[in-house]
DNA sequence: AGTAGATCTCGGACGC
DNA sequence: TGCGTCCGAGATCTAC
């Protein structure tokens, strides 16, 4: 499930390989990924002729930056992108085409079908959702311990849950935010506004140190992730809690449980992280 | 206003 | 083999 880092290591492999090029057609086999213009042909017409300048990064969005109109995307679970040649075979779990000048084409590629795309005029995608309400970007210098505790303390829900809360820092997902909290020593379940003060200063410190150091090595394999050039991301072998139920901790050697919080899998030390 | 819970998006895994 | 059911993750909607 791309989260932050994975988001940015696609962006950045999109960028080597598709800025500067044209789109000549774009084709759209499952209508439901296309949430704006809600008509497909509508979404095609509008895009062929525009140049892709730029990609972006705005919390788990991608940002396609055109010559009138941004394409926000977002991968959800299992999205991914792909360059091929247009004459290359493709499966039926591939749904969007973008076409260039050059014979080249992007493709979308997404199983459960849940990812979505958006298109605005530029300028425009941030006034609407589903970019307007995003918090802070964790690894920008405006995320500070000051930011994160005057989030954390006007809440009495579970820590994680207000973690996953993209509306107070975006780019956290189901991962990071169990490796965050580990780093941290915070028990996931610890309700956010009985955080100390040094806690917090922890937690921000791990936010940051988890998702940059994910960046560095290109994200995780979890659920056989793969980045825009078809490379496995690193991360995978970093992880300390996520998917590592009854494995030892490598920290203390105590066994890692799992539990639901806030209706999602929750890894966690019971030793490491006290309530 | 803040929050919990429901809803929506699906294919795949699973049990029978 | 087929069918019904559950699962998963995130954004968004609904109700309290």
């Amino acid at each position: 499930m791309p989260e932050l880092p994975e988001v940015e290591t696609v962006r950045r492999t999109l960028q080597n390989l598709v800025v500067g090029k044209k789109i000549a057609d774009v084709k759209v086999h499952w209508p439901k990924i296309v949430k704006l213009p809600d008509d497909t042909e509508e979404f095609r017409m509008r895009l062929v002729g525009q140049t892709i300048h730029d990609i972006q990064r705005r919390g788990k969005f991608l940002k396609f930056i055109l010559d009138f109109d941004v394409l926000v995307s977002h991968l959800r679970m299992e999205g991914r992108y792909v360059l091929a040649d247009q004459t290359d075979d493709y499966d039926k779990h591939t749904h969007v085409f973008f076409t260039f000048t050059d014979g080249t084409e992007l493709r979308y590629r997404d199983v459960r079908k849940f990812g979505t795309m958006h298109v605005f005029p530029r300028g425009e995608e941030e006034k609407h959702l589903p970019l307007s309400q995003l918090g802070f970007e964790p690894l920008s210098d405006e995320f500070t311990a000051e930011i994160l505790a005057e989030k954390v303390r006007k809440t009495k829900r579970k820590i994680k849950v207000a973690l996953l809360d993209q509306t107070h820092i975006v780019g956290l997902g189901n991962i990071y935010v169990d490796e965050a909290l580990f780093k941290a020593k915070i028990h996931p379940e610890k309700i956010a506004d009985q955080l100390s003060e040094e806690e917090i200063s922890l937690l921000h410190k791990a936010i940051i140190g988890t998702l940059s150091e994910a960046v560095e090595q290109g994200g995780s394999t979890i659920r056989s992730y793969v980045n825009g050039q078809g490379q496995m991301g690193m991360f995978q072998q970093s992880l300390y809690v996520y998917g590592r139920n009854k494995e030892a901790c490598r920290i203390c050697g105590s066994e890692i449980e799992k539990n639901v919080v806030g209706g999602r899998g929750t890894h966690y030390c019971p030793d490491c992280q006290k309530r």
